[in-house]
DNA sequence: ACTATGCATAAGGAGATTTAATGTATTATG
DNA sequence: CATAATACATTAAATCTCCTTATGCATAGT
């Protein structure tokens, strides 16, 4: 199907030195000796049987059969030079994002329009999947998961740690004349009876819960409804505040009590250590992690305000 | 001007890749092992920053960026292909030589067209130039020049000694009752007098000659307007045997004395010996080198045969 | 469950490539 | 005309790329 190449580091020496006729000049643009170039200019010579360059006193010229090869051999190079400049470009003009739903829907959403603000020349494409990713396997930059971030070969930041509490409407803790302690809580239906949170919750509490019977695993990646169920009224849900600051500061939801528990489970930005470096991960790394700084520094006045509030309606 | 281009020993090794979709099948395409694929494959993906293949279970597949890439690279390695390969054929199809004067008209002329004939598919240019060649700054395959063999850092084969005796036609040779001896010769015109040959001959003769006074070197090359002259009658001239074989067998000219000197020079067919082995060469040299065997062979029995007529003649 | 297939990775080494130093030839210069 | 400057060739030694061997891991097929 084809007849063997000549070795293809002796055809970008030939390029560079057909182009100027020297060999000293494209030892320069090659970043090398001359006597480098001269030894592959020779290696080429004797592969293609003919010599290609004429040894004038103080310069080279080609020899006929260099002179047809020339322009050809640079041809095949600018096809090459292009093509790997525009996907190089490419390759860094999509950022393409697989996070988890809970995540994407409770922060992520609201924010991305800012960074596709920030970097206009950089499109962004977001994926919504559960479950773990490969990056062998997936086109993904990037991804966000829960876990607890211990993914080798993956570099690994913590965005927001899976911390919880309960949450409710204020019309529903007012229908039992408010929540003052966490057994109260029991009165109310649960959302989610079996979500583990409960139990280590109220552990926590030192309030007993043993009429709940826990699943195994906990169920990340679902609170948004049941967040709208809890902001209906139809119960109590044990949710991650930071993802619902905008519904306690607006009161359509409220959280009983200060304390939050976690289970060492949390969101994490990951993707492969060894393109760490490449800038548009590079520029989303950096400007997710000032957003979450940001975030949480908001939300410490947040929650004293609310804790004011509070005091006030209850 | 140009971006930097990737290895590109792992462009080759792409491309292969890309065409089956498979390691594996590529390095045995490459003669080369998975291993190796695999390895060139990664600093590949390391240079352009985003990866090519998708590791699929039990295959590899393209990814967004590498289907752009194949089809590119694909087509640049095609042109240098094709390019290359033309250049060898090219190369092997014109045979390019350039020879001394003398031997092309004594020798060469009447035989080159059993060569041509012999390789139907291989062009020769003939250039008849006097002087020295160098093969880095001309672009000729191969050379035929007078000397004594001595190039260094080239192949060199003996093709005809530079012998000589005197020769002169038939008619002159009566007009004084025939030539017994060498002294006999001194009756008659030189035609090049100046010729340092003829002190050579005269002494190997242990006959005086000083009446002639030689120039310093001798001018082999313009035997052949020489040799004209003395089968015109015009005089006695000291040629090379071997050219004049025709002529001495027609009759048109005779070589009185079977002596005959040489003064080391000789004709060589010369080539770089880094050449020694192309296609072209080889079968130019093995081609003539055997003409010349031909040549001397029936020469040895044309003396003979002379000397038997000569018998009668004087 | 077991085998076969396909890719990844690590270590080691052969060979290719590059450099540094030097030589040769030619042109330019004082 | 001698000298300096330019450009390429050549050599040996150092370096580094690339390849192989050996091994591991995951998946698909039996």
């Amino acid at each position: 199907m084809s007849s063997k190449l000549p070795p293809l580091s002796s055809l970008r020496v030939f390029e560079a030195a057909a182009r100027y006729c020297s060999f000293t000049r494209a030892s320069e643009e090659l970043g090398m000796t001359q006597a480098a170039v001269s030894y592959q200019i020779k290696i080429l010579e004797e592969r293609v049987g003919t010599p290609l360059f004429l040894r004038r006193p103080r310069q080279v010229s080609l020899t006929e059969t260099g002179e047809r090869l020339a322009p050809v051999v640079s041809e095949a190079f600018e096809l090459l030079r292009g093509a790997f400049a525009v996907a190089e470009d490419a390759s860094q003009g999509l950022l393409s994002i697989t996070t988890v739903n809970t995540f994407a829907a409770n922060f992520l959403a609201e924010r991305i329009g800012r960074f596709q603000f920030k970097y206009e020349d950089l499109a962004v494409r977001l994926d919504t999947s559960p479950g773990i990713i490969d990056f062998a396997r997936e086109e993904f930059d990037l991804a966000i998961r829960a876990g607890r971030g211990n993914w080798p070969g993956l570099e690994t930041h913590l965005l927001v740690p899976a911390e919880f509490s309960p949450m409710l409407s204020p019309e529903l803790a007012a229908s039992i004349g408010g929540i003052k302690q966490p057994s109260d809580l029991l009165k109310l239906p649960f959302i989610d009876p079996s979500d583990p949170w409960w139990k280590i919750w109220f552990d926590a509490m030192d309030t007993s819960s043993d009429e709940l019977k826990c699943k195994p695993r906990s169920r990340m990646g679902t609170q948004t409804l049941e967040a709208k169920a809890a902001e209906a009224g139809q119960g109590v849900a044990i949710l991650t505040p930071a993802f619902y600051r905008d519904s306690l500061n607006r009161g359509r939801l409220i959280q009983p009590f200060e304390r939050v528990c976690h289970d060492g489970f949390g969101y994490w930005l990951v993707y492969p250590k060894a393109r760490r470096n490449v800038p548009k991960i590079r520029k989303f790394r950096d400007w997710i992690l000032l957003e979450i700084k940001e975030h949480y520094e908001r939300e410490e006045i947040a929650i004293t305000e609310r804790r004011e509030t509070d005091a006030i309606v209850y």
